[in-house]
RNA sequence: GAGCUCGUAGCUCAGUAGGUAGAGCAACGCCCUUUUAAGGCGUGGGUCCUGGGUUCGAAUCCCAGCGAGCUCACCA
């Protein structure tokens, strides 16, 4: 527990403190303070009232909080009171709090829990204060607070200790205020459309609904390993082939994959379904929702992200196909591709072979292995729409800071999804893109089982040939789309990356409260600290 | 997984032509009855991330490791 002899010696004075504290009367770990206001609504109801005002018509409140600031003159003095993000100042004078009373004033420390009764007042500078009349001690920290004017810096101490994060840093608070908010906001949104919200298993036999590596783990008794869900999808559309026409689940997702600034290991996932929707009807709510949400939490459908102004109540629309031609860069790739270009295996790798050999000859490393990579990827067996997929992530997805979306995918890549009636290598899905990653991700849903059992099949090869990505076969899910599955429209929108967009947080580990970590090191010595101390 | 950057007191940070470590806050003692990053006087506090190496001498230079951040890769 202690980092340090500092620490442990700052402990042993704190115990002697809180003995002292006792002898006053008071007790070191009382359960309970009946204030009658919180600081948030003093704030409110009086942050207006002039000093005339309040000392006219004398208000009593009683108020507990931390302490966050001590300013001590000799026989009066000053504290900072904090609780639900905002801070109150409370004046302490020795005539008005008897002997007793600040004799405790001076034993306390930043950081201590105390409560107080008194009245309001303003000060010479103005400042909205209590003169106490009673204090209660309410609990003591034992370690010391971080520096006080810039709070805890070091992020990885941040998201370590984000229990000192919170209540020393105001606008990490206000993140996860916000990311609550974003909760509320989406549920009354689907609350009001006829949602039922669900809960569908987090272990699963087969991981399914997504393409992406799993976890893990092991039933004892069961003696069955399980996966940590990478999607609750196969699961939902199973209600609705139930009767739940529209059901909608906030629940996270487990993916074992690399960390960065947008990926978490666990992560959490809005998914919902609409029986007879397709994924056109969901392009229109996704727009609504998001801006929706955004005014709900912000007050506006504006948001500042990477220095970006970005208005999320503005969308534009734009199939994949015309996303790559858009973003072409003819200085590097060569002249852009037409749209006879994506017809099929043997154009788009005449396509890549022509990009290929043109930025081989422009030198541009990074250009010229990526497309490269693709072409040789297509020539050993890949699919051509998987190739063209991951152009357009290479091209357009960084590009795509305005909320976007992007629809009609290759079949290839999305092997859970409605083919367009008139064209079968494209299905009808769509991705939106804000702030140049994905955020969403919706389909009408395949719902033909001979269909659903052949593209798990094609996933079943892909496996073989070393994607260990590629779909499981899901013999029970094929079974009751068979039992009849309403045309039906489904999406999966990442919370966290919302988040992310609303609050302004260019990483994904400041919207998510604790965000895995490596193990630290030394961990052991710390807890044998306390043992040998106590 | 790769590259770059970082790791100094509890916290925020200084500190390299290589000479044995500093400030502010916090802590401790004293003064101060309207301060607010309060102020004044004084005191204590360090495995300079860890382990090797070079050197008469390393916080500083080199190597390896650990942890973190960013970028890339992975990741619909």
């Amino acid at each position: 527990m202690f980092d340090s002899e500092f620490e442990r010696s700052l402990f042993d004075l704190r115990r002697a403190k809180l003995a002292e504290i006792e002898k006053l009367g008071q007790a070191a770990y009382p359960n309970q303070f009946a204030a009658s206001h919180t600081i948030p609504a003093v704030r409110q109801g009086w942050d207006q009232s002039s000093a005339e005002a309040l000392e006219a018509g004398r208000v009593t409140v009683s108020v507990a909080g931390r302490i966050m600031a001590i300013r001590a003159q000799g026989k009066a003095g000053f504290a900072t009171l904090q609780q639900g993000g905002q801070r109150l100042q409370i004046y302490v004078r020795l005539d008005a709090v008897g002997e007793q009373g600040f004799a405790l004033y001076k034993l306390l420390d930043l950081g201590d829990h105390i409560g107080v009764s008194g009245y309001l007042f303003r000060t010479r500078t103005g400042e909205l204060t209590v003169h106490v009349e009673t204090l209660t001690f309410l609990a003591k920290a034992m370690l010391a607070l971080p520096e006080k004017f810039h709070g805890l810096a070091d992020v990885e101490l941040r998201y370590r200790q984000r229990y000192v994060d919170l209540f020393t840093n105001l606008d990490s608070r206000e993140v996860f205020v916000k990311r609550a908010k974003v909760l509320k906001a989406m549920r009354q949104f689907f609350d009001e459309r006829g949602y039922l919200e669900v809960e569908t298993p987090m272990m699963q036999q087969i991981a399914g609904g997504a393409a992406a590596r799993p976890f893990v783990t092991h039933h004892n008794v069961l003696d069955q390993d399980l996966f940590l869900r990478i999607a609750p999808e196969l699961y939902l559309k199973r209600l609705v082939v139930g009767g739940f026409d529209r059901v909608y689940e906030i629940n996270r997702n487990f993916r074992n994959e690399g960390v960065s600034t947008q990926h978490n290991p666990e992560f959490t996932m809005l998914e919902f379904y609409q029986a007879y929707a397709n994924y056109h009807d969901l392009m229109k709510l996704t727009e609504e929702l998001i801006a929706f949400v955004a005014r709900e939490v912000n007050g506006t459908t504006l948001t500042t992200f990477n220095d970006a102004e970005i208005d999320l109540g503005k969308w534009q629309r734009l199939t994949m196909r015309e996303a790559i031609v858009e973003f072409w860069r003819t200085d590097h790739l060569g002249p852009k591709p037409q749209m006879i270009d994506f017809a099929d295996h043997t154009s788009v790798l005449a396509m890549l072979d022509r990009t290929c050999a043109h930025v081989g000859s422009e030198e541009r490393l990074f250009w010229s292995v990526s497309f490269c990579a693709i072409r040789d990827r297509l020539n050993q067996g890949g699919t051509h729409g998987k190739a063209v997929a991951e152009v357009f992530e290479l091209l357009a997805e960084r590009h795509l800071i305005q909320p976007t979306i992007i629809y009609e995918f290759p079949t290839a890549v999305s092997p859970l999804s409605k083919q367009k009636p008139d064209d079968p290598d494209w299905v009808e899905r769509f991705e939106f893109y804000i702030g140049g990653f994905e955020v969403g991700n919706a389909f009408s849903e395949l719902n033909d089982p001979v269909e659903q059992h052949k593209r798990f099949e094609q996933q079943l090869t892909e496996r073989e040939h070393g994607d260990d990505e590629a779909h499981q076969m899901d013999e029970d899910y094929v079974r009751a789309l068979a039992y009849g599955l309403p045309p039906t429209g489904g999406e999966g929108i990442g919370i966290d990356r919302l988040v992310m967009l609303l609050t302004g947080s260019k990483s994904i580990r400041d919207v998510i409260l604790f965000p895995l970590m490596r193990k630290e090191q030394g961990q052991g010595k710390r807890d044998e600290g306390l043992e040998s101390k106590a």
